[in-house]
DNA sequence: ACCTGAACACCGTTCAAGT
DNA sequence: ACCTGAACACCGTTCAAGT
């Protein structure tokens, strides 16, 4: 729950760690998260062994990437839980995730990996998602803003989806899946929820 | 848009042939479409520049192995177009082409990158495919079973997205996020189209 | 006309040897 | 305590030599 128990590093150590990190988003984004890791040891100015070292394979290195940024996210979803009518909350939080997910291609395969492995050093913060959307969902759903059996594992999926079709798709479809999808979700109830452009062409 | 140019192969040369697609078949359902060309072959009983001599790369094999299930898909697709009430022919088109898609790990994705690539040997079937989404929604939407402006790219999208999902996540999952996007996207209309469980929890 | 398989390139991962 | 980089394994792809 709260901070790995991170023991001292020798300054040279921790240093390298560092440069690792660093190197490692650069060449993620760039090249995602199957990018040799060879070239992440080269850029930081190290042998591939100290890479291994630090990081005992590509899965803890992409999981120590992605620590903080999980903090970062987690603390926005806690603060949408109160500071947003709840369709609204909602429907940020799964636009932030997606955001979020989307960082290096490939991270959404790892994260919707992570939510079934114990194994995984995402696990936790695949967890956490899944919690957050369901207290996201409790408070629309008591509003009477959301319909039907939606569940944070639902969410978890739209959102890990979503991000996959950004690597794969023109840039706006994976923003169209998420609108249309949670305008199916969520009722047109006493607060005003516009997922998409105002078009209100309905019937009945 | 007929049988490609299909040259006539010595009798052993399409022996070989055959035998690599239903070897390839069975590898890539076991292991998805990154297995190691290597097994195919040699489960084939060939060596692997016969495999390389007939597929130039891993993208002609897959594409070769889906040419003919493409077919019946799309004559499934043709099918539907005047067999099943609009919205219902829509559902059904849908789930047949996530079931498509999850038939091998990774082929989402090379379906969903074949859209746009015109050197795919899979893009004149994912252009197929969205055209045949484009016919029935425009039959949907003639009797107002369907509303806003959702695309033949949209459910292109959303299939891929689903197909994805299976590899990824518990088995409902996919058929949770068609069930919930399509459901938003239906109008409850004169024919009625039930996605899901029978719930209709609604107010209003 | 087609097949073979050695050869090369590339990358992940380990570990004995260094400092 | 940490780093180095050679070594090994594995796989994609090519191509000269065979039949």
């Amino acid at each position: 729950m709260t901070e790995p128990p991170r023991r001292r590093l020798r300054a040279d150590a921790r240093r390298n760690r560092d440069r690792l990190l660093a190197e490692a988003d650069a060449v993620f984004r760039q090249e995602g998260t199957d990018a040799p890791l060879d070239s992440v040891a080269r850029r930081a100015g190290v042998a591939i062994g100290t890479l291994y070292g630090h990081f005992p394979n590509r899965r803890a290195l992409v999981g120590s990437l992605l620590r903080e940024r999980n903090q970062a996210l987690f603390q926005h979803g806690q603060e949408l839980l109160t500071s947003s009518p709840p369709a609204q909350a909602l429907i940020r939080w799964v636009y932030a995730v997606v955001e979020h997910a989307a960082a290096y291609q490939g991270l959404a395969a790892v994260l919707a990996d992570g939510l079934g492995d114990q194994e995984s050093e995402l696990h936790a913060s695949c967890v956490r998602m899944t919690d957050i959307s369901d207290q996201l969902i409790a408070n629309a759903r008591a509003v009477g803003a959301l319909r039907r059996d939606v569940t944070g594992a639902d969410i978890f999926a739209l959102m890990n989806a979503a991000a996959w079709t950004r690597e794969h798709l023109p840039l706006e479809q994976a923003d169209r899946l998420v609108a249309l999808t949670m305008d199916g979700m969520l009722t047109r109830a006493p607060n005003r929820n516009t997922t998409t452009k105002q078009d209100r062409s309905q019937n009945s």
